[in-house]
RNA sequence: GGCGCCAUAGCCAAGUGGUAAGGCGAAGGUCUGCAAAACCUUUAUUCCUCGGUUCAAGUCCGAGUGGCGCCUCCA
């Protein structure tokens, strides 16, 4: 498999440290607000990503962090006259829900920043001991200019990375130092440490966390691109000067969810939350959104964009239905095979996920299984092999499974017998041709998200929300 | 100032130097009591522009135009 891999700009052959167990660490949120559509694409992406290493027989273990202490989520407690831990909780809950929406597995584990400030701590004592860091009022800064690779990652020099900067704090010993340890302010939550009451800086957390569950030296590290600088160079620096060793060998970065063409954030405030789109939407139509285009590529947001997805995931659950449908009523012993057709189309499934994830061109395989089965299925006459039919579904249903679509559950609103005995009716109201009857039957059904449709093979019923 | 990304049909979107995948939408047809679903046909002589390399360029090189991101918090 190859991956593009941010700190070398090339697709590499992805090789694992240890084949028994694959290292991810993916940037997890800041829980301060719901989380919005940009925030959903890492969370899809590395998802899938996840899925297919574990489909090609790796063993993984996934860790994504919780940001649960920060500016944003004290602000937030201030304005709500409460604790940032109320805070922080509140989102947690949230996050997982709409993660669960989306059907993100659970991490392996989901550290929370809070939870592990002694092992900043330690990492700080050290820096501070090999004088990579130093002690100013109370706060701690990264010595940047006592690590030679500084910029390996987003490939600045430093004399021009000072160029643009912006720094709130004059008196350090470089503008590009940043605080590894910030004194807190009066009614602010705080720990105590060596240098005062205080609390860690954000790229701090991530180092500590990646060294305390995955080690010093992790295959994966994931995360949206605008966290190649500082973020991750920052992470680069303070564990590869504590660790003495590489910090990680791939690192992907995923592009941005933009609005209007410009990047949604929330602190230009144009930026929508997942869960009101999936209030109107659902949730799927968002992760089949996040997967029609390559994880690097930008997307732009539209509605039109969400309805022509919508209209894309219904034409694969027709499909599924009607496979269903013909393994029930158009099977026989001596009927036709249709699978053998279609199992290169594996391969061409997995060539494109082994290309750096192209999860498009793996839709679009997809697809074309769709188009090569639904010709056979549209031979009026034709009985297929049960077997062969069974094939089909399975291949389908891994395919889809490894990009995490197709999970919607039938949701049947009304009882089996009463569905069945309306049916019924249905079938004599047709036999005599009371058309306005039968319609008005296939209209209450509609209503309960079952849809009718009568083909010459019977009727087939379809349970779930168009 | 530096680093980087992008430009392919009405929309979305792949594309490894070998003659433009796939999805949505639209139009017409088949099937159907009507639908629905599905199938068939049509929908880019051309990939932002101009040069260059090559037998061959959407793909490589150069210049230009337009858009975006990072260097403050961000996925």
């Amino acid at each position: 498999m190859f991956l593009y891999n941010t700190l070398t700009r090339k697709k590499e052959e992805f090789i694992p440290i240890d084949k028994e167990e694959i290292k991810i660490y993916v940037c997890g949120p800041t829980v301060y607000d719901y989380i919005h559509i940009g925030n959903a694409r890492p969370l899809c992406v590395f998802d899938v990503l996840r899925n297919y290493l574990e489909y090609m027989g790796y063993n993984v273990k996934f860790v994504q962090n919780f940001t649960d202490i920060d500016d944003k989520i004290i602000n937030r407690a201030k304005e709500e006259n409460t604790d940032y831990l109320t805070v922080s909780e509140r989102f947690i809950k949230e996050f997982k829900k709409d993660s669960k929406g989306l059907n993100i597995r659970v991490a392996n584990i989901n550290p929370r920043a809070t939870e592990n400030i002694e092992t900043m701590i330690a990492i700080i004592k050290e820096l501070i001991k090999k004088e990579h860091a130093y002690i100013l009022d109370g706060d701690v800064y990264f010595r940047v200019k006592t690590f030679k690779n500084y910029g390996k990652l987003s490939g600045q020099k430093t004399e021009e990375l000072e160029f643009g900067i912006k720094t709130e704090n004059q008196s350090k010993e470089d503008l590009l130092d940043f605080a590894l340890w910030k004194a807190s302010k009066e009614n602010e939550p705080s720990w105590s440490s060596p240098w005062g009451k205080g609390r860690p800086g954000w790229h701090i957390e991530c180092s500590a966390m990646v060294l305390k569950f995955l080690g010093k030296t992790i295959d994966l590290h994931c995360g949206g691109r605008d966290l190649i600088f500082p973020h991750h160079e920052n992470e680069i620096a303070q564990s590869e000067c504590y660790n003495r060793t590489k910090f990680c060998n791939y690192w992907l970065h995923n592009g941005h969810v933009n609005i209007d063409n410009m990047k949604m954030s929330k602190s230009l405030g144009n930026f929508l939350t997942v869960r009101k789109i999936s209030e109107k939407y659902g949730y799927e139509v968002i992760r089949y959104l996040m997967i029609s285009s390559h994880y690097r590529s930008p997307i732009n947001f539209s509605t039109e964009n969400i309805k022509s997805c919508l209209n894309s995931l219904k034409k694969l659950y027709n499909f599924k239905e009607n496979l269903i449908f013909a393994r029930k009523n158009r099977s026989s012993e001596n009927g036709k095979s249709i699978s053998e057709e279609v199992e290169n189309y594996k391969i061409l499934f997995l060539d494109a996920m082994n290309d750096d994830l192209n999860t498009p061109e793996a839709l679009a395989v997809i697809f074309k299984i769709v188009k090569k089965i639904n010709i056979f299925l549209s031979e009026e006459d034709a009985t297929f092999s049960m077997e062969s039919v069974d094939n089909v579904l399975n291949m389908f249903n891994e395919l889809v499974g490894i990009l995490g679509i197709m999970y919607k559950d039938q949701k049947i609103k009304l009882d089996e017998k009463k569905v069945n005995s309306l049916l019924k009716e249905r079938e004599i109201a047709r036999k005599n041709k009371n058309w306005e009857k039968a319609d008005e039957i296939r209209n209450v059904l509609k209503e309960n998200n079952i849809t009718i449709e009568d083909t010459a093979q019977g009727v087939n019923v379809k349970m779930f929300e168009n």
